[in-house]
DNA sequence: GCGCGCTGATCTGCATGCAAAATGCAGCGT
DNA sequence: ACGCTGCATTTTGCATGCAGATCAGCGCGC
């Protein structure tokens, strides 16, 4: 299901992303005992990719060393979902008010040309649209990130952010809330291209806390038709 | 220099340490161009080890990678420390704020004991007694978080604080310092144990504050004696 | 004289081999 | 019956080998 679409990619990355998938829709379970060997032979690679990959999931706690020779799927709380959103707010309205500060012209031509993209393909036709919706969303939200101008910022985001796919949201918005989304990107330009930080911080917020009520409400109702991709 | 004091440690560890040491200390400069061959060499190590460590500073944002085969020190701007101070002010008010509604009493009986310690090596007599103190701090410090209960928010300090250490503090504090500091602990642990998730995210901001005017004060006046140990 | 393509050297990505450490199971002793 | 020790197996950590990609310097053409 996931191994024809992304035709580039060496075998440390299919390594990490098939991992990292398996993990996310529950081929792994929660406290499995994972071998290189195993995982291995279930990819199709050698363990030398296999061994890079496990050593990044560990670092961002998807997988977790037991003891000696033991390593194991991490056990997920309930709350990740909310975590996760929780701690974006954190970093990134943080990253926006510097980049209100700090963003250079090509920085905001570069966010409305992602914006003008997706505003291209909203309402989205077909799962593609879905797919370069989630795409695009993601570079917007890491070239804010990138404009705050803090290696610290950005080397958190590519652990933080690439957490958050663990809910692949975009799937499940609807027209209203990707509306909204799209109106919260355009604000947040117009407030960073207005070097006001906190107004861009505000914003932010909004866009992430709106972000985590949507996943609330639909783990309320729906826990059963996940893993779709 | 860096050779005889931790007698265990794998290869890797040993790479990862030994290049960011390297990185910290001027060793090896900004920009200079990284090869896995070159650096196997300079460690006496085989290349696997030194792949993975440059894989983890890469993520951390201690390197690079250029284009192809170019991987490169990544470049430090000078308000670097100031920005791991603002971060870890993010990602630890959050955490004690946790802490205080979460923390068990294993946990708060953990703190108490790490403050016991540093109180018995405050002030310190000789270069241990800093070493000793340096690690109980940083100990400290991974404890609130992990009474966070948040698997993700320890995964972003294995990279932040780590990254932290990039100002060795302990070893520049006055005795004052290190007394507000000590207080700041033990006001932090009542704060936890009075489940004041506020007071607690207040202290632990004025700590790191101090921190940061200390680190900001000492950039300011010397700039030469870096690079102890 | 200067730019461009080409060739040799270098470097990385990945596979595999080997030794040491850890696991777990069976047989022994109590 | 239960716990413990010892051994076979498994698993990791690290070293090394090899192929393809990249880089650097040279010669050729303009």
């Amino acid at each position: 299901m996931q191994n024809s679409s992304p035709p580039k990619m060496n075998a440390t990355e299919q390594a990490y992303h098939g991992i990292r998938n398996d993990i996310l829709t529950g081929r792994l379970k929660e406290g499995e005992r994972l071998t290189e060997t195993r995982l291995s032979d279930d990819l199709g690679l050698s363990r030398t990719p296999i061994r890079e990959a496990i050593g990044r999931l560990i670092l961002e706690g998807f997988i977790e060393r037991q003891s000696g020779y033991t390593t194991r799927v991490a056990h997920f709380p309930e709350d990740e979902a909310e975590q996760v959103y929780e701690i974006r707010r954190l970093v990134e309205c943080y990253s926006v008010q510097r980049a209100a500060r700090l963003a250079t012209e090509e920085d905001i031509a570069a966010l409305r040309r992602i914006h003008a993209a997706m505003q291209a393909d909203t309402p989205p036709r077909d799962q593609a649209a879905y797919q370069r919706l989630t795409e695009a969303n993601e570079e917007f939200h890491r070239t804010i990130v990138a404009a705050a101008r803090s290696p610290r910022l950005t080397a958190l985001m590519t652990t933080a952010l690439d957490v958050s796919m663990v809910v692949r949201t975009y799937s499940m918005f609807s027209e209203k809330d990707l509306r909204r989304s799209l109106n919260h990107h355009a604000e947040l330009i117009d407030a960073i291209e207005a070097r006001a930080p906190d107004w861009a911080a505000s914003v932010m917020s909004a866009h992430l806390l709106a972000g985590a009520a949507r996943v609330a409400a639909r783990l309320k109702t729906a826990g059963s038709d996940d893993g779709q991709d």
